[in-house]
DNA sequence: ATGCCGATGTCCT
DNA sequence: GGACATCGGCATC
């Protein structure tokens, strides 16, 4: 138990604005905790994806299936799904319950447990590439699809506030990775990243 | 530095 | 059968 460090309550997660808690997320801690097996890193990228609306999101148009039922779950649960039929991509739903808002986690310094992320990754050594993007940062942390369903609140994955703040300058927000298909959504600023981090996937711009 | 490729679960046509 | 919230390896410039 490290001092000074808080967990973030449901009351963070059940806001209305997606994009703004995805910008807060910065400077985060994300921890798991697996058997006694203990991971955390700082987070240092994220997406906000805006439900029903928003084009991008797996929730565009209220569509709704086994894969993103939890999508629709309460503030603070975990969305794991696979991309590519291989990575699995780990996101915090926001807003109330119905409410299909999510933010992936794209990018971790790592500060705990890097042996454990070193052994689940199968990396021979820790460099930048160990939570670098969001299907290296799910893999180096346990996460899986297994996860998804679960909560923000439980002994096992959770988000805690060591009191890190980024100042303006050390935040950049860009479009989000990967969602061309996405028409005019593709273009909006919903991607932040702390660009002086080695860890941030993808170009700064 | 840039680009192509394969791996392949889930959803859609 | 095609698309997709990715990644690493290899080829080429």
């Amino acid at each position: 138990m490290t001092a000074n460090r808080k967990e973030l309550g449901q009351s963070f997660y059940n806001r209305k604005d997606v994009v703004q808690i995805a910008r807060q997320l910065l400077g985060k801690i994300l921890v798991t905790q697996f058997d006694g097996v203990r991971t955390a890193g700082r987070i240092v990228e994220t997406e906000a994806y805006a439900g029903e609306n928003d084009r991008a999101s797996h929730a565009y148009g209220g569509k709704r299936t086994a894969r993103n039922e939890h999508l629709y779950g309460d503030p603070g649960t975990v969305y794991v799904y696979i991309c590519y039929g291989l990575h699995h991509l780990f996101n915090v739903v926001t807003n109330k319950k119905n409410i299909p808002h999510a933010i992936l986690i794209r990018a971790l310094e790592p500060m705990e447990g890097i042996g454990y992320m070193l052994k689940r990754t199968g990396k021979p050594v820790a460099d930048y590439t160990l939570t670098k993007g969001p299907g290296n940062l799910a893999r180096a942390m346990g996460m899986s699809k297994m996860h998804t369903g679960g909560d923000l609140f439980s002994k096992e994955i959770f988000i805690e506030d060591d009191g890190t703040r980024y100042k303006k300058d050390q935040i950049l927000a860009t479009k989000r990775i990967g969602v061309e298909y996405a028409r005019e959504d593709a273009e909006l600023p919903y991607r932040f990243i702390i660009p002086s981090s080695p860890y941030v996937s993808a170009k700064k711009s």
